[in-house]
DNA sequence: CCTGCTATTGAACACTCGTTCAACATGCAT
DNA sequence: ATGCATGTTGAACGAGTGTTCAATAGCAGG
């Protein structure tokens, strides 16, 4: 078992390096610059390993869209140490954030979701993601705004997200970085937008 | 010559069949349903006349690319017989009308995006049509809102775009039309808000 | 040492891909 | 009638694809 946890340890590695080699070639190449030699290649290893940990190609592409969905999760998971406040203000300012706005991350993104455009399957995968998305996203307002119902926050929820995502998409054509700072301070209006009650 | 015509048209509408299979194809399985074989049966043709109209598999996606970019600008070109404020409005509201936010369109535009983003060539394309659309937008609401400067228009049209991007993505993520409808009016607000100066 | 298990390799298979090309059809000009 | 340009076909080629699988390596437990 003591050489298990290093076997164990390699053997992950090696399997993360393929997915991280998949998710590597989606994002720089798009679907087609898949292919399980080339990803064998960037993740150094041999073709029949990729096979190995990967059933398919379908199940490898399903692991990446799970890796990314998990990854975007993250990005509503509240910090414990903050305030309702803050804990929604940060997780709105984040969408712009350095490590996100990153062409390979928006990039990756763009790709996966055509892919779920094309493939019934990964369609579900997608849109369970993106509904609890906005779940954590709707939980954020609730706690920040405790008058709203949860259908108000689920509203507000999804039009913060319509801009998020024009503001993913945008980024990637090349808009004035201007232009997604006022896109946050649109989403901060909407989130934090006075109660239709409360005085 | 007379039956040149003829022959013309036919020409065209073979060349012009085989684009509007490729445009099919590519909305409905995304790129790697895009072969030249499955554009030629789609369209009814023969393979060797694919590689007849257009050189390279390259250049017929570069014309479905061309394709959909004209249609786009379609979308802020005003209307002659309205006035400059009924131009503005109805190009805002263009982008939630039933023609527009079909899957088929929307899944096209998602595709070549994500080609776009993978491939320079088209990225090139895919930027200037972009820009153009900008400034269509902004030639709109400078028509609307006189008192601005050129460069305050780009700003809202930028802002503009952000939110109907946006508005794009989310309709094929399956969001509530109601968010989309709220989206619009948020994107009016921006192009019709107060000047910063006029009084 | 041997057995058994997991990890890893690369050759092999059947298939699809983009592209090329010789062949044929059609209709106009000479 | 003959020649020529244009349109159209499908076979053929080489390269690349996903998947399978026998073979090997390394190491744990007997």
């Amino acid at each position: 078992m003591g050489t298990n946890t290093v076997n164990s340890g390699e053997q992950l590695d090696r399997q993360s390096r393929i997915l991280e080699a998949a998710l590597d070639l989606l994002s720089r190449h798009g679907i087609s610059g898949v292919s399980m030699r080339s990803v064998a290649r960037e993740a150094g290893v041999a073709l029949g390993l990729v096979n190995y940990y990967y059933d398919d190609k379908t199940s490898l592409i399903r692991a990446a869209l799970h890796r990314v969905d998990e990854h975007d999760l993250l990005l509503v998971t509240p910090d414990p140490d903050s305030t309702p406040d803050e804990q929604l203000r940060t997780a709105l300012r984040r969408v712009a954030g350095a490590d996100l706005l990153t062409t390979k991350y928006l990039s990756l993104r763009l790709h996966l979701w055509a892919l779920a455009q094309a493939d019934e399957g990964y369609a579900e995968i997608n849109a369970a993601a993106f509904d609890r998305y906005i779940d954590g996203l709707a939980t954020l307002v609730a706690n920040a705004r405790p008058g709203l119902t949860w259908a108000e926050c689920r509203e507000r929820a999804s039009d913060v997200v319509v801009i998020q995502n024009g503001m993913w998409l945008t980024s990637l054509l090349g808009v004035d970085k201007a232009s997604i700072q006022r896109s946050i301070q649109r989403t901060e209006d909407i989130a934090f937008g006075p109660a239709p009650d409360a005085g």
